[in-house]
DNA sequence: TTTAGTTGATTGCATATGCAATCAACATTA
DNA sequence: TAATGTTGATTGCATATGCAATCAACTAAA
């Protein structure tokens, strides 16, 4: 597999996205039976922690364009999970808001998070995790 | 930014997709000129060291579906950088095929794809990048 | 306060992603 | 060889991704 990339094709985008796709698909194996994608769980995680979120901040908080984000919240809308305010204050903003469906839809998907999360993480040494991290984030950092 | 994640939201492929996300935007800036996508790049250079692959181990290589493969392809067939012929061996398979209208693309493309490369490397200390790797590929290994 | 600039949301367009289902071609077995 | 199974390609469907352009709403400057 590697053979085909190494040594010529060493780029780093290359790389990311390839682990970025096998390690999502095992998430989204595991959120299957609940009809979840990866970024929707996501999604519910941050919001539940909080009364609501400004699609803009969601949206940099994912390093997203709000494009994308805008329309991937959709599903989780028309499924009943999240709900769109207004922002009294400001007209053009849109505040995200979870629902008492969507926090329950979160309790039921934790455990199989859990199982796919306790499933990568094995596959590293200990301590190992937080090293990819630092060094993720500094591939991460805005100018 | 972070603070919307941590530590609530610890999730693996959420910072992969995350950190992919960014990290290929910053390429494909690069590549924009070119009017080259990061997937179309990394595709070019794969070909450009053998006589042809059959799609199914291009896939492979790339750890995508075959369909998604199929699809991403297409916009170099039309654009002359590829072309498709069929095994006489085996009517299923398809062998890709670089052209040298394709080779000339990527010879325009490397040094563009360098400067996000070398800005990209540049984030890191020297050898993080195989260190970030060997976890990665750990990450990455059919069970 | 009008005007000009800025910011947030949305839509069109093009590509990306994977699953399930289907069809065609090859391989195996009865 | 005929029946069965397997493998490769493709398409329908749903979601993911970002850029450019547009519109609406707020803000700053004239």
């Amino acid at each position: 597999m590697d053979d085909l990339f190494e040594p010529e094709n060493s780029c780093v985008a290359l790389h990311l996205r390839r682990l970025s796709r096998v390690v999502t698909r095992r998430y989204e194996d595991a959120l299957r039976p609940l009809n979840l994608k990866s970024f929707q769980f996501s999604a519910l995680v941050a919001l539940s922690r909080r009364e609501t979120i400004a699609q803009t901040n969601l949206a940099k908080a994912f390093g997203m364009d709000v494009s994308t984000l805008n329309r991937n919240l959709k599903p989780l809308v028309a499924r009943g999970a999240i709900e769109i305010a207004s922002n009294p204050k400001d007209g053009r903003v849109r505040l995200i808001k979870i629902t008492s469906a969507g926090l329950k839809l979160l309790d039921q998907a934790m455990p199989l998070w859990e199982a796919a999360q306790a499933e990568a993480l094995g596959r590293l040494e200990p301590e190992a995790w937080p090293d990819l991290r630092r060094g993720m984030n500094k591939l991460l950092d805005t100018d």
